[in-house]
RNA sequence: GUCCCCAUCGUCUAGCCCGGUUAGGACGUCUCCCUUUCACGGAGAUAACCGGGGUUCGAAUCCCCGUGGGGACACCA
């Protein structure tokens, strides 16, 4: 068989959303295991809604998320333009060829494609109007998710506008055909527009693409499929976010579709390598951010050191608490060691690391309430300022052993001190260990903090 | 309304094609363990074959009808 030829087809009318990183991705996925071809093509053919920021987005996201295209705007192609904006020539060519076959009428202004078969009047009460009928055989589908499919496309229907643009049914044929489009993977919202597309095809009098339709994403709250409108369907939200690429990638590719054994986490080269058609689901999968953040999180927890710090210094130089996190270095990359086995996304490193950046720490007032109402907690605190001069802070170890023997001295054990201890100097009740907290504020910070919290 | 697609735990799903499983895994939730808090991790619990008919010795699995969900019905894509 020749070399798979698949295409994205976005048209960039609104933000780059889930489901359509999931159509881009089972495209591209299905491209790499076959060793064949990812072609991203731009349907602007909307003058009225396109817009380039729009379009910046879809770039932006497919890069972010590492689906390199083969041919397109920006890498080009022997195929090319690759915007339909800049492919009138193409379409008119392929508007004569119609024409030369009888296959298309004027009305109103605009090119109709014309069916083949006897014509009669109907009242069409959905759409209150008489429509004109055509006796056809139903059109055929072979669908390699869902199987044989049968529709009957029994009207005439506009390939070109009175404003001479043509329209989404005729150039996404006409360039599924000059483009050499060999398999058409796209969502199930279009299998309805696909006998529309199958008529063409033979119109044109070439063989049919073998087409996947792929199950749409639900929103996860309500009823209907995820729009652009809905919360967290935005691909770049999750990329500002902080998400990694890889997780929200690894998770999208389970949405409709899994290697058929208990393996959830694999790498994209593992994925490549297992994904085929077959292989996808024929239902509608329900969106569940919950599922994402606990990929997201293990991906985080087995990131190098080296890789952690990276993403973790890129999220804080695009958030507001950047500046003051970043000002030193080397006790930035300490914070991120003590944080990286501690939270579940980058986007909880601001205010899970606040107080290692400034003094200037909101106390929570439940935990203070509760933490105070315990036992003589003022003593102990009183009692560890004491010994404070005397500590080794060089490293965590000789910390702790400090305060286990201030404690032993007392007739109590270290966690009496704790507590306490974690309150004062970083205002909560959940965090890295305090011995590690100590070491990396240093001494006379935890000074100032412990006799903050003993004045109070 | 018409046409098309779909139907296993709350969610993502395996099992269905080639009928016989204690219907498996993951997320979530809950319990316990680990523990210097919080997480991580470990052990367990919770929870599903949409309904009704057939076919069959036997149906989650095959067939039909309902019901439910989704999509499409533009000179949008």
């Amino acid at each position: 068989m020749s070399q798979v030829r698949v295409r994205f087809a976005p048209s960039p009318t609104g933000f780059f959303h889930i489901g359509s990183a999931r159509t881009a991705l089972f495209n591209w996925l299905y491209a790499r295991h076959t060793g064949g071809v990812f072609i991203l093509r731009i349907e602007d053919t909307d003058k009225e809604r396109n817009s380039e920021q729009f379009l910046n987005v879809i770039y932006e996201s497919l890069r972010w998320l590492e689906m390199n295209w083969d041919e397109g705007p920006g890498i080009g192609g022997a195929f090319g333009p690759y915007r339909q904006s800049e492919r009138a020539a193409v379409y008119a060519e392929y508007l004569e060829k119609l024409r030369a076959a009888g296959r298309t009428y004027e009305k109103d202004g605009a090119t109709w494609f014309k069916l083949i078969g006897d014509r009669h009047e109907v009242f069409d009460e959905h759409r209150k109007k008489t429509v004109t009928k055509v006796n056809v055989a139903p059109t055929v589908i072979q669908d390699q998710i869902r199987g044989r499919v049968e529709r009957l496309e029994d009207e005439d229907f506009v390939i070109v506008r009175s404003d001479g643009n043509p329209v989404f049914h005729f150039v996404n044929v006409v360039d599924d055909i000059a483009m050499k489009i060999t398999h058409v993977i796209r969502g199930e919202d279009h299998l309805s527009n696909t006998s529309k597309h199958v008529e063409l095809f033979k119109a044109f009098g070439v063989p049919v693409p073998a087409f996947a339709h792929i199950p749409l994403i639900l929103k996860q709250n309500g009823p209907g499929k995820m729009s652009k409108r809905d919360q967290g369907a935005l691909i770049e939200e999750y990329q500002k976010r902080g998400f990694l690429p890889e997780a929200l990638v690894n998770f999208l590719c389970l949405l409709g579709w899994n290697p058929k054994d208990d393996r959830e986490k694999m790498t994209i080269s593992d994925i490549v390598a297992l994904f085929d058609l077959p292989g996808i689901n024929q239902s509608n999968a329900r969106f569940d951010e919950k599922k994402l953040a606990h990929m997201n999180m293990s991906y985080l927890l087995e990131l190098p050191e080296e890789k952690f710090l990276e993403r973790a210094t890129a999220f804080f130089r695009a958030h507001p608490a950047g500046g003051a996190a970043l000002a030193d270095a080397a006790v930035f990359r300490e914070v991120m060691r003590l944080a990286q086995p501690k939270i579940k996304g980058l986007e909880e490193l601001p205010a899970y690391t606040a107080y290692f950046f400034t003094d200037d720490f909101v106390i929570d007032a439940k935990v203070q309430e509760k933490v105070m109402g315990k036992g003589d907690p003022k003593a102990r605190l009183g009692e560890l300022l004491g010994a404070l001069p005397s500590m080794n802070f060089s490293n965590d170890s000789a910390i702790e052993e400090a305060i286990k023997s201030l404690a032993a001295g007392k007739g109590l054990g270290f966690g009496d001190y704790q507590a306490v201890t974690r309150l004062a100097i970083s205002g909560t009740n959940a965090g890295p260990s305090i011995t590690s907290m100590f070491r990396v504020l240093g001494r006379e910070r935890v000074r100032v903090r412990l006799e903050r919290l003993l004045a109070a």
